[in-house]
DNA sequence: AACTATACCTGCAAGC
DNA sequence: TGCTTGCAGGTATAGT
């Protein structure tokens, strides 16, 4: 499901629902996620605490707790969050269960189970977890001469550049393609050979449609109230992803599909030239 | 060190 | 209908 902007749209979506809430108790599937349960950090550091911020770094959720601690949660590629009545019947693959003091639940559900749950109880701890991360593509110091420096001399192509959350958090498979669309870059390029003009365009496309993603509510589905949940319509806007063979949008050459280190990546041939370059 | 392949899971759609 | 295959929005790791 979710990649930077579906995670941002459900924290926009259950933050008003869960500041001021208490937590009063948890439960949890025994399933393993891909991170062991915190039972004990759930019961000491969450059980009974307010929540006092919903925030997001990269693709994980943060619900900052009065007592400094922290609930991570990460979505994984099927991870849903949503607030539900406690009474109202619980589905397959719900994992953990947040009882609130407002007889409202917040419910993790997740079938493939890539997703986590991490309890962090103080700020050096959630500092710990991301400690990894890169920059957040939204922020000030996200910048051409970043990218540029970081590439250095990589030869790997700019689309696993992208999409290292080392150097970048929360760009996933489907926004990289529609960032190198926007760009005019072809996913092959191998870093390195990005000049800072390129960097500078793929900074500012990087923006722009993370930015739209999220006003439209995403790509996908962000249910995070009640069991219906609201279809995200970025899907409208793609304008490669998915689309292979379908006249690009731009040329009306056929898009081209091809796969860089096991994913699908998307791209128009002629609106993105792979352009060679001895160095 | 840099980069790629693989593993982790379930569900769904397409093809036979 | 039922089986098999391939594919899926992520990331840590093992391997080259």
């Amino acid at each position: 499901m979710p990649e930077l902007p579906e995670v941002e749209v459900i924290r926009q979506g259950l933050s008003p629902h869960l500041l001021g809430r208490r937590i009063i108790a948890w439960r949890c599937s025994n399933k393993k996620l891909r991170l062991p349960m915190p039972r004990k950090a759930l019961t000491s550091w969450v059980e009974s605490e307010e929540v006092v911020a919903v925030e997001r770094r990269a693709k994980y959720i943060l619900i900052r707790l009065a007592n400094g601690a922290a609930v991570i949660f990460h979505l994984g590629m099927t991870g849903r969050l949503g607030l539900f009545p406690v009474r109202s019947p619980r589905v397959k693959h719900d994992h953990v269960r947040l009882l609130l003091d407002n007889n409202l639940e917040l419910r993790f559900n997740d079938a493939r189970r890539f997703g986590s749950i991490q309890v962090a109880g103080s700020r050096e701890g959630i500092n710990d977890i991301f400690v990894s991360i890169g920059l957040e593509p939204l922020g000030r110091e996200f910048t051409a001469t970043y990218l540029l420096t970081k590439a250095g001399t990589r030869h790997q192509p700019v689309k696993n550049f992208l999409m290292d959350s080392r150097v970048v958090a929360g760009v996933g498979n489907i926004y990289v393609s529609e960032i190198l669309f926007c760009a005019g870059i072809h996913p092959l390029q191998p870093a390195a050979d990005l000049t800072l003009k390129q960097w500078q365009l793929a900074v500012r496309c990087c923006r722009k449609i993370l930015r739209q993603a999220i006003v439209c509510g995403g790509t996908t589905i962000a249910d995070y109230v009640n069991a219906g949940g609201e279809a995200g319509y970025f899907q409208q806007k793609l304008q490669v992803y998915g689309r292979k063979g379908q006249p690009c949008r731009r040329c009306k050459n056929p898009v081209a599909r091809i796969v860089l280190a096991g994913r699908s990546s998307f791209f128009c041939n002629n609106c993105q030239r792979l352009e060679k370059r001895q160095s």
